[in-house]
DNA sequence: TGTACATCAGTGAACGCGCGTTCACTGATGTAC
DNA sequence: TGTACATCAGTGAACGCGCGTTCACTGATGTAC
């Protein structure tokens, strides 16, 4: 069957889509091709029609759910509330629960630490907008102190919202987000004193 | 063959030693039982008179690995200089170079977060002590506000481990571990200020 | 306008391989006589 | 002290299964005549 023009891209990005939440909910090794094609509604045989191999997938599925983690922290940060409210929406329990959702840096930091240069390039260069994001709304004036800040702010968020989700005690888990929204009021408010 | 008395929990303790490595290296689900046995000496038949599944291996292993780190805190606290050695220790090149003799937490908690209630419970156990131990060495009267302090501090020390670890550029993985002292600083000072 | 054909996104069988797990077996050594 | 046997930690072949990847094929539709 020939389909009208465009709709390879189409298909594309909905293998790209289905793959980002998979990737994040179970693990990019837990995932494999045939099961994934089906979630897309498709078979796996055409898979190598739009992808060079799993690890091309891997790179275009982190990069796209990166880009839309970083347009919610920028609409949570323009609708007012600035740092807090960038912090708050990321360390919020609907943000643990729904993984599938979420942060890719959250999901998949320490995996893909294991994976090709090129993959890792590319989550660097979204995880370093994340952080000219996260500084621009802390209270230094050096950009040095700023950008130290807001690295620390954002392994903050990436570190207290993995244990809230590996932690079996749902009290704990609670304390644990609310614990990274203190805390990274306290860094914020150490930059303005570095300053 | 028959062996020595005492002999199969030695070889037992040697598969979990070789199995925390590896797991930690390269992750739980990368390691497959048989490269695992081969590695530790031994045919993969023979696992199953040791564990009653991967996952036994996997709690014990995982149990062991946060044991050691937990007693590598201890010693560095003990040693003198208190929280800010910790934290250095931790967020320390050699550590971020060496997953497999690290911190279980900062390798695998994500993975783990989708492992058994029983897997989980064991973490949170472990995880519990850590931020004990951390909370001892801040500087507040009331516990609440110390484990408060605890918790995010552990999460920043995962969190900017793990970015160190998944960032493609040196330069930029040497920061983040930096950021990630200065900010546990900011993170108890601001614990005396709320006492 | 109607027909023949080229296109190519998607199909599904097949590849070698490693996975977790099972099980009948081996054979060195401790124990019983 | 010397011999026969029971023990049991470790062996290695085998199980069904899903993995990533390849490839000859299908068949609906856009295009050429």
């Amino acid at each position: 069957m020939r389909y009208e023009k465009g709709r390879k891209d189409v298909t594309r990005q909905h293998i790209v889509a289905v793959a980002s939440r998979r990737f994040r909910e179970d693990g990019v090794e837990a995932v494999g091709i045939a099961r994934l094609m089906a979630d897309a509604g498709l078979t796996h045989g055409g898979f190598y029609s739009h992808f060079g191999s799993k690890e091309d997938l891997v790179q275009a599925a982190v990069t796209d759910a990166l880009d839309r983690t970083q347009e919610n922290m920028d609409r949570a940060a323009q609708e007012g509330g600035g740092l807090e409210a960038i912090v708050r929406s990321y360390l919020r329990a609907s943000h643990r629960d729904n993984p599938g959702q979420g942060c890719a840096v959250a999901c998949l930091a320490a995996e893909l630490a294991r994976h090709p240069l090129a993959t890792r390039d590319a989550v660097t260069e979204r995880l370093q907008r994340f952080v000219g994001l996260i500084a621009e709304h802390l209270p230094a004036a050096d950009p040095r102190v700023r950008r130290d800040g807001a690295l620390a702010i954002f392994g903050l968020m990436v570190g207290t919202l993995q244990l809230a989700r590996t932690v079996s005690d749902p009290v704990l888990s609670d304390q644990i987000l609310a614990s990274g929204v203190t805390a990274a009021a306290a860094i914020a408010a150490s930059c303005r004193d570095a300053a």
